[in-house]
RNA sequence: GUGGGAUUAGCUCAGCUGGUUAGAGCACUGGUUUGUGGUGCCGGGGGUCGCGGGUUCGAAUCCCGUAUCCCACCCCA
């Protein structure tokens, strides 16, 4: 038999794929209603595309990246996140000389090649969004409610976790403090750690060894080497939080994978789904446009790992719906045939192909969650009528056949 | 990539220290003296016990390998 590869799931249980439409169904409605439009990209780019966006020293494009040579001799792979394709789209389309304000959002398979655990999967599902053009703290305050206001309506409780990154002003500075704090302690912290130094020093404030996080006490925080504009947007943006009754913490710590973030960055995470937590995460990329070689744009936004909500998701109650036909002498079936095909202009219908008693056409109707039984037995089919029960009111007539 | 656990019917699982035709519940399907469901009763189908080797008279059960899932690390959505 032939499976699918590690880590690449279908999504064909019942279930799981009427949480998977639902969450597209209210995540795109939201988005709408944010002013955001859909956009598609390709699933495969250029490597260097995110080589140059995402960062070489992230572990996504490092180590995790699908990567391959097509038969033209490109060197391509399959997208691992969705930002880097939008924001080449956003360029390639010169939307960047045309200024002005877009916003986008997108939903579709991403791709690492990690080792598959629950909440992480080498095919996965993000929804995202992006928006360019507005460098207003506002916006990255929308953003955050956009995200909010998704996971509230499918009923997903959350923690928001923010922090700031700082900008060109005061990140490069403080990112000299922190590696020369690291090297004065550098023979004590742990291996991981040292390797973190080269690639991406802010992690080492994440560590999760005990010994390091006692030395990292006395590091210098980037909480407090913000500059004025990136500590007065901070202030703000708490502020519009606060004022729309969105609760969070300030995580010092949080940083996020991916180098191409500046400013606000923030972290939807769940207590309830093991430990891949982080649901939703995003933040503020001005300096991406420029890098992708576009004019300078500010841009911010986030994105979701559909599988990791799906499970989290309070489904609304399913109520019957639409008609179920059947027959109960064979001769009446191409009447029931007909009389299905007719409903199915207004309304959801099915019908069964074999005669059965009264019984069971019940069963069947009541299996596949109808709101109307209708049959055609010998007392019908003499009088040219069909009989109809309604299963939740337990209320049933007999309509002639023109008026059904 | 590192360390650990699991893998038996469509699903959730039982199967003791190896011993005759591998079980249960749910699901599916048929019937229920012949027109009333979701909540009765009786029956039926469905498993090369993840895959490949080995030990043995005999393996779902022991050993080795391998694949996949799960847990922790790492990382991230």
């Amino acid at each position: 038999m032939i499976k699918s590869l590690r880590g690449m799931n279908d999504i064909l249980d019942e279930n799981e794929s009427k949480r998977f439409t639902y969450f597209l169904d209210i995540a795109t409605d939201i988005a709408k209603k944010y002013g955001f439009y859909y956009i598609e990209t390709p699933l495969l780019e250029e490597t260097a595309l995110f080589k140059r966006s995402v960062g070489e020293s992230s572990d996504i494009v490092g180590k995790e990246m699908y990567q391959f040579i097509d038969k033209g001799e490109n060197d391509v792979c399959l997208r691992p996140e969705g930002t880097a394709g939008v924001v080449r789209a956003f360029i390639q389309k010169k939307l960047d000389k045309a200024g002005g304000i877009h916003r986008f959002f997108y939903h579709g398979p991403m791709f690492r090649y990690e080792r598959p655990q629950k909440g992480r999967l080498r095919e996965f599902h993000q929804f995202g969004v992006e928006s360019f053009g507005v460098a207003s703290v506002y916006e990255d305050a929308n953003m955050i409610m956009m995200a909010s206001d998704i996971l509230k309506a499918l009923g997903i409780g959350y923690r928001l976790q923010l922090n700031s990154l700082g900008d060109n002003n005061c990140m490069p500075q403080y990112r000299d403090a922190l590696i020369s704090f690291i090297e004065s302690v550098e023979d004590e912290i742990c291996q991981d750690c040292k390797r973190r130094k080269s690639t991406n020093p802010i992690r080492v404030l994440d560590c999760k060894n005990e010994k390091c996080r006692s030395l990292y006490e006395n590091a210098p925080k980037l909480i407090n080497a913000l500059c004025e504009e990136c500590e007065n947007d901070f202030s703000k943006l708490k502020k519009i939080l606060d004022d729309n009754d969105i609760k969070y913490e300030i995580d010092t710590n949080l940083v996020r994978g991916l180098d191409y973030y500046s400013k606000t960055a923030f972290e939807f995470v769940s207590d309830n789904i093991g430990s891949q937590s982080a649901i939703a995460g995003g933040g503020r990329y001005d300096r991406l446009v420029e890098f992708l070689d576009g004019r300078p744009t500010p841009a911010v936004g986030f994105a979701m790992g559909i599988e990791r909500l799906l499970e989290l998701i309070e489904m609304p109650q399913e109520s019957r719906e639409g008609y179920y036909l059947g027959a109960m002498d064979d001769e009446a079936i191409d009447t029931i045939v007909f009389l299905t095909h007719k409903k199915r202009a207004t309304d959801k219908a099915v019908c069964d192909f074999k005669a059965k008693n009264l019984k069971n056409h019940l069963k069947s109707a009541d299996k596949i969650n109808a709101k109307y039984c209708c049959v055609i037995g010998t007392n019908e089919m003499n009088n040219g009528t069909i009989w109809v029960k309604d299963l939740e009111n337990k209320t049933e007539s007999v309509m002639k056949l023109d008026s059904f």
